[in-house]
DNA sequence: TTGCCATATTGTAATGATTACAATTAAATT
DNA sequence: AATTTAATTGTAATCATTACAATATGGCAA
């Protein structure tokens, strides 16, 4: 059941000298199973009930070290909720202000440069939407129709 | 020695009902002068020195509540180093992964709309880089010319 | 397969940013 | 100037994250 992208993943950190332990596989598969933008409290609660030996720290750890190694990016869209996205394709992400929910959606930054930036050498890029999505939406409509500029 | 800005951030302040207290003046003329992306803690340690009454909790009450009436935007592009900003037009933020200054530039998200939002409400966007400012690639090519890839 | 060594993991304690809250002070209106 | 309402203060609580030393494990060599 193993996602196509799961073995390149490994093989990039063998590559990288990075010891395949079990805890590490665990969290990387999570990711490649959940796009859900997990924090590390979920990963945490969830990878816990099936290996009930690991710790948050740990979680944290492998993080930082995906991150590091550039396999995994942060989203910090909000303050207090790191969240983390294996997904490496150029993309942006919105977060609805009122479920909580974090939408991926394409974006391409890299067709037209910014012509201020050209003496920077950029190595991440990412863009944060905010507001409310469909769903909710579609609640609130019903309800109150209130528009909050 | 007002800024041009300041007077209308005032009425706007006015015509929310907002209490005009010397302390909530002292942030927003700070915001105002100073475009550097600021944290709490330098504003805070900024303005403590020509009053030093003033808390850091009202610093943070103070940019929360410019954050909700819109006049001040959180920039989150980093963890634990939540940074604040005055300036409304549409721009993104580079945030220097060397020095770690952050550096305004203009990027227009507006003129084309992303098709996949269409039914989204979007009340906010951001656009975060980071990479390696020209002053300090400089240096950096000087002495090493290694490639971060 | 077994043993060894370097590295990963654990768990607790420390850190640091942010918020909650009750007491005090100040702003704005009469 | 008095009054009322809201802002401010300062301490303590909270929460995410990291530091660190002790322990366990992965992967290589024999």
């Amino acid at each position: 059941m193993m996602n196509p992208t799961f073995k390149s993943l490994l093989n990039l950190l063998k590559s990288k000298g990075i010891r395949l332990s079990h805890h590490r596989l665990k969290v990387l598969e999570y990711l490649t199973k959940n796009f859900s933008h997990p924090t590390v409290e979920q990963i945490y609660i969830a990878l816990h009930e099936e290996s009930p030996t690991l710790s948050k720290t740990t979680v944290y750890n492998t993080l930082n070290l995906l991150v590091e190694i550039g396999l995994v990016r942060v989203i910090n869209i909000e303050d207090n909720e790191t969240r983390y996205d294996i997904t490496i394709k150029n993309h942006g992400h919105f977060k609805c202000e009122s479920c909580g929910k974090i939408y991926d959606f394409g974006i391409d930054l890299d067709s037209s440069p910014i012509e201020e930036l050209k003496s920077f050498k950029i190595n991440y890029k990412d863009v944060y939407f905010k507001g409310i999505c469909p769903s909710c939406l579609s609640n609130i409509d019903k309800t109150k129709l209130k528009t909050e500029e």
